[in-house]
DNA sequence: TTTGTTTATAAACATTGTTTAGGAAATGGC
DNA sequence: GCCATTTCCTAAACAATGTTTATAAACAAA
């Protein structure tokens, strides 16, 4: 396992996506909430993989839906931060907001 | 080349280093600032590795610094953000402050 | 049983993260 | 000069994460 154990980039937008979400998280709302809040253009597989990884690391759990969806489909995978999940977001958090402390993004980076 | 082209976590980290440091930042001085500031236990290669990287991506640039360092040793590369660089960073700091806003992170994470 | 819908997985590949080992370029003492 | 020492940087390999393409599971309705 990697030195630090920080989440990596798409990990914490997943994260902060099913954070977000209040109730009933799945894949596809998951999917949805990512591409509205940040315009990203993503695939649906993509966060698949990601939730799947989250899950074995202890980050996310699981839980499959009743199978009865509206009008077919499959059984959804309800997903809910652990409590690791949740210190990880609070860890990214705080590095984060130390880092950009200090940085002026609207002046000029080059004079030389 | 990527889709959205985003920046990873240690890119994004290493960036943020560089943009915190004034004038004439380079490799140790990057990891330092780094390490001081988040506390995290990095490598320096790890900061050198990811710096060439920016650099062939173009978000930094490096001019070679004169050889004479106080008593001996190799001349530095000292590096600085890019426009582009600085519009990476830009746009991260955007995606991360919405997906963040809306997350309330010192409540209940799990009911059921 | 076939078709259509929704949700999820699998496998492969690309990029990024991290480590281990070593090389380049200068200084100072002998 | 030659050797040891200091400082900074590179190279190569491997591990983890990011992303895509193709496909399958599970159900409803015709």
């Amino acid at each position: 396992m990697a030195k630090g154990n920080y989440l990596g980039e798409f990990e914490l937008v997943v994260l902060l996506g099913l954070a977000r979400i209040a109730d009933e998280a799945y894949g596809m709302t998951i999917f949805e909430e990512i591409k509205v809040v940040t315009g990203r253009d993503l695939t649906v597989p993509a966060v698949y993989v990601t939730l799947n990884r989250l899950e074995k690391k202890g980050l996310v759990l699981s839980r499959t839906g009743e199978s009865s969806s509206e009008r077919g489909g499959r059984a959804k995978k309800f997903y809910r931060l652990t409590a690791t999940g949740h210190e990880s977001l609070e860890v990214s958090q705080e590095m984060l907001q130390r880092l950009w402390q200090g940085v002026r993004l609207g002046e000029a980076t080059s004079k030389s």
